[in-house]
DNA sequence: GTTTAATTTCGTAATATTGCGAACAATAAT
DNA sequence: ATTATTGTTCGCAATATTACGAAATTAAAC
């Protein structure tokens, strides 16, 4: 019987793609290891054009990986705490299903 | 300084992006589970064309996350056991950064 | 009030993704 | 030989992604 996806293989595809670009992934790493930092921070690091690099932290936005506050004229942005821990639980709960040996060989 | 980006940036986005799909969520949860099975058992369960199912099989294919052996008529899909800890590894490193408290308020 | 700084949004182009049905393999069964 | 069975590939259309520079935004600094 065909089934609609469930909300958590929604949610978990939603959260892989945003992470599916190595500008995000740059970007999520920067901001784990530095906890905030600035459109200019990440740009002097990031090799991509500044607007290319806004659009990018868009989609992160968007996905709810990553937040960033006005405080003018620079924007900090930095991980949203809630959203890491449900990729983590996401991912977690993927990876803990074992790849049973038996019946895989080539 | 800009930097390119490293391998494990290219590769971790990489794969990300392979799973950044509902239907390839639920191809790799299925062989997770289930850890073998065709082409015909996931075309019964999830809800895409059989010609898109195929399409979607390609790209995990393509991102080495899933092998299929011929045994015609059918095929037998299953997770790739080397490119499926690496996905571990990649995301683990991720995860082991701890997002620090003080800085990231709203 | 004009300039400066930091970032986003707009416009545009190139390429990639997603999806479907129809046509095509490749073999087993009749 | 013909017909099923199982998947893949093809052709096509719609939409999304990625990228860049130019223009716009916003408020502080002069």
């Amino acid at each position: 019987m065909k089934k609609a996806f469930t909300k958590e293989q929604k949610q978990l595809a939603r959260l892989a793609k945003a992470m599916g670009h190595p500008v995000r992934i740059a970007i999520i790493q920067m901001l784990l290891s530095e906890n905030c930092c600035y459109h200019g921070d990440m740009s002097e690091v990031i090799p991509v054009a500044k607007s290319t690099l806004s659009q990018h932290l868009k989609e992160l936005r968007d996905a709810g990986i990553i937040q960033g506050t006005i405080t003018l004229p620079t924007i900090k942005y930095c991980i949203n705490k809630e959203t890491w821990a449900l990729v983590q639980k996401l991912f977690g709960e993927l990876f803990s299903l074992e790849v049973r040996e038996e019946l895989c060989e080539l």
